[in-house]
DNA sequence: GCATACATGTAAACCGTTACATGATTCA
DNA sequence: TGAATCATGTAACGGTTTACATGTATGC
C-alpha cells in the first residue's frame, strides 16, 4: 500500500514518467521501501482512473512515449490524509532470525561461519547509511526546502540506528556462541557421538 | 520461503498437527515471523508431496481427524542444509518511514502526534519484549537441550536491540521535530499564507 | 562489441491475508 | 449466552518478483 503514496510523496514535488520515478526511489527511499517498474507503471494508471493522477503524452521518435504524471488536488490531499494517519504497528519479519532460532541444528564453526558472514552484511549496511549521512547536504538539491531535508534525514538516522543495533546484536551473538559448552562438536556432550 | 523451513525446524522437535504447529509460531517465533493457519495446512500438504514429511491421520469423532505431520530424514538434512546457508541481507521495508520521509507535508503538531503514537507503540512492544525476556528460564521447557535455549534467547536479545533503537529514534526525531523552525504552521516563514 | 540509459509495458508465479465453511466441547 | 479451544480446509484478493517483449542512442 505504501507504494501509492510514495509515488504521490515524489509526484507532489514534481511531475515525473514512471522510469524518472524509479530513479527517485533508487536514489532516496529504497532504503526502506522499493518498487520495481513493472509494479510502479501498473500502479500509475491505476491511479489516474481513480483521480489522483493525470497523465500528458509526450511524444518521441524512436523511444516510447513519455507519459508524465501530475498529482491532482485529490491527489495531493489523499497523501496529506496518509502522512498524518497513525497506523498500526506493522509485524517484523525476518528470515534470519528463523535461522538463528533453529541454529543449534548446526555445530559451533558452521553457526559462527553464519553469523560472521552476516555481521560483515550487517557492516557494508551501516557502513553505506554512513557515507549517505556525510554526504547528504551536498546530495540535497539546493530548491528543496529545509522541512523537507530535515525529514528526509531522520529516515537515514533511523538507518544508521537499526544497523548499528544490528552489527553490535551479531557481535554479541557470536560471543555467546563462542562461550557454548553443550554445541554439537564442542568440547562436551554430542548427542549421536 | 522461511515458512517451510520453520515448519521443518519444530516438526525436527516432535511430530505435530497444523493446529499445533500454529501454537508454536504464536508462543515462540511471532515477534519475527508469523503465519495462518489457512497459509500453514496447504504447505503442509506440499511439503508432504516433496518428501519432507509423512503425515497420518488420528481418527476422531465430532471433530476433524488429526493430521499428524513426522519429519523425514529428507526433511531434516534439508533444515540442516537451510540453516547452515548464508544468505543474501533482505531489504528494509518500513512504511512508517516512507511515512517519515514525506512528512514536512504536515504542520508541526500533526507531525509530532504522529510520532509520539509511533513512540507508545515501539515502547509497549519493548516492554513485552522484556517482560518475556525476564520469564524466558521458566517458559522454556526443561526437556529442551541448552543450545536450543540460547540461540532462541539470542532472537529476543535481536528484538530488544532492535526496540531499544526504535524507541531511541523516535524520541531523538521528537526533539529535532521541536526545534525545527520553519515547519508548516511553525513560528516563522509559511508557504501559501 | 557490450553495457547502460532511456521508455514502455504484460503475464505468470509466489507469498500472504481475509473471508468463507463446519461443528462439538468447555469454561466464564 | 457467548467466547475460546480444538481441528480441518478452500477461494478470492492483493502486493511483489521474475520473466518476457521491444528497440535506439551513447559511452567505454
Amino acid at each position: 500500500m505504501s507504494l501509492k503514496y510514495a509515488l504521490l510523496g515524489f509526484l507532489n514535488y514534481a511531475d515525473m514518467t514512471g522510469y524518472e520515478l524509479k530513479q527517485h526511489f533508487d536514489s532516496s527511499i529504497q532504503h526502506f521501501w522499493n518498487a520495481k517498474l513493472s509494479q510502479i507503471y501498473p500502479a500509475l494508471s491505476q491511479m489516474e482512473k481513480d483521480g489522483l493522477l493525470v497523465m500528458e503524452v509526450e511524444y518521441q521518435e524512436q523511444r516510447p512515449n513519455r507519459k508524465v504524471y501530475k498529482i491532482t488536488a485529490a491527489g495531493r490531499q489523499e497523501l496529506k490524509r496518509w502522512v498524518g494517519t497513525t497506523m498500526e504497528l506493522q509485524s517484523v519479519r525476518e528470515a534470519f532470525l528463523v535461522q538463528v532460532f533453529f541454529m543449534a541444528q548446526l555445530d559451533r564453526e558452521s553457526a559462527l561461519g553464519v553469523m560472521r558472514h552476516q555481521l560483515e552484511q550487517y557492516r557494508k549496511r551501516l557502513e553505506n547509511y554512513h557515507l549517505f549521512k556525510k554526504s547528504f547536504s551536498e546530495v540535497v538539491p539546493a530548491e528543496v526546502f529545509k522541512e523537507d531535508a530535515v525529514f528526509w534525514e531522520l529516515t537515514l538516522d533511523a538507518g544508521i540506528k537499526y544497523g548499528t543495533a544490528a552489527v553490535e546484536w551479531v557481535e554479541e551473538a557470536i560471543e555467546k556462541i563462542k562461550g557454548m559448552e553443550r554445541v554439537k562438536g564442542g568440547l562436551e556432550v554430542s548427542h549421536d557421538g
